[in-house]
DNA sequence: CGATATGTTGACATAGATCAAAGTATGTGG
DNA sequence: CCACATACTTTGATCTATGTCAACATATCG
């Protein structure tokens, strides 16, 4: 019997009981999933475009962006993803990937194998509840990317996406103070924000300047939270985070 | 006992099954649920960002829009659905609507109650996957979606809408040989895209021009498919439709 | 310590926005 | 079935946010 704060998966008990509580019974049978660590280098891909994967990636350090390349080597990211996350937890249910999973840093990831996951759900059926429930806050944040990228101009987009990453983060214990990691480069910024690293790079400029953000040492500071709220017009409805937050 | 063809539940059934078969025992289950049907004016909500929804609309006629309200009016849809889809599956894990659904045309829905769902599920938990599955489309859809605006210039953005918008009908029998209903307006094809509504007007003259579409009347013809196709890049990998056209 | 990735800046170009007005459907009530 | 109101489409003139190109500066890392 694990204990659940000392466990591999633990971060993955804390993101899914934050709605509905997880029962000792359920905690333990999740904790009980097979899983091998991995360790990927920054820049490579833990899954491919036309992938049909097999098994699903817990990270539990590190960050992993969710892109797509298209015509003329465009590129757009639709996520970043955080220790605690399964990014391709979809792919349970759709068996060929359509977008590639990269490592932004050295990530750590834990592989569980569909098939202990299927049989899990199987047998307790709600468990399905919290997982499915999981790859929904996914879909809401990519809705409110399409509003990002497609309503808003650039000062409010780079703001917009610096409050979600913040609040996400907040979410899982990774942050806090107004602080927080942002491994990205100002490239992944624009290809996060369908803008250009040129444009980005000024934008993020006239934050500075506005005192919004602080952003050195792939490190985000945000000296006045309340106001950088109100630049992005942000509202945090979206991330369906617990209305009180995770002890 | 139902047939299934003649129930209204039908076009659900189709969608859910046009991956993994569903058995005659769950077709049966689902077309058991309760549903209550329920006609919309064009330009009413059938549900609206902050509800706390507890049923589930499924969509038996007419286009539904999914949308966000902006600062300043500004509007940006991330979805259309046509019958078979039940674009607030979603409500049944998170309990608050963080944008509305609104019927674009004269829709006819109909309700099921979120209770009655939950306890489908929990009783043949074979059936989750299905479901879930049906939101793991749609959040690979809002995904292309944020590429598409994110990305690719108006031309190109408007021609692939067109493709998904096509393919999506053809899969569910309401369209064919190159010809189906496109009951938007240009405002609403701005909304979707990101784009202004003259915008778009010039654009869709220059696609008409090139002999990509045709739209009159609020139905779209594409005289030549592969050409479209070709100028949209489209690839329809991430609709997840069944290879093979089903039945 | 040098190579390579990332960030910064300037000059200039353009896709798409904005504003404003005039057509053309479409639908409703009489 | 007409007439009028409202919604939608089209067009022109002009503006601007963001893109492009190119060079240089500064980190970062093996």
């Amino acid at each position: 019997m694990f204990t659940a704060s000392e466990h591999p998966l633990s971060p993955l008990l804390k993101k899914l009981g934050s709605l509905t509580r997880l029962s000792d019974r359920d905690e333990q049978a999740i904790l009980h999933l097979p899983a091998s660590p991995r360790v990927f280098a920054a820049g490579q891909d833990l899954v491919g475009e036309g992938d049909r994967p097999t098994r699903c990636w817990l990270i539990v350090e590190g960050w992993v962006q969710r892109y797509k390349v298209l015509d003329e080597g465009k590129r757009q990211i639709s996520a970043f993803h955080v220790a605690g996350d399964m990014p391709d937890l979809q792919g349970l249910h759709l068996s060929v990937m359509d977008h590639n999973l990269g490592a932004l840093t050295r990530v750590t990831a834990l592989s569980v194998p569909h098939e202990a996951l299927r049989e899990l759900l199987l047998r307790i059926p709600e468990l399905n509840a919290p997982f499915w429930r999981d790859t929904l806050v996914d879909a809401a944040i990519f809705r409110e990317w399409v509003a990002n990228v497609g309503r808003r101009p650039a000062y409010q987009r780079l703001a917009h996406l610096f409050c979600e990453l913040y609040l996400k983060q907040v979410a899982v214990g990774l942050a806090r103070d107004g602080r927080c990691p942002m491994p990205v480069t100002q490239v992944d910024l624009a290809d996060a924000t369908g803008l250009t690293s040129v444009h980005v790079n000024r934008t993020l400029r006239e934050l500075r300047r506005d005192g919004l953000i602080e952003l050195r040492g792939k490190r985000l500071e945000i000296p006045d939270w309340p106001r950088l709220v109100a630049a992005a017009s942000f509202n945090p409805a979206y991330l369906h985070l617990a209305s009180r937050p995770t002890a």
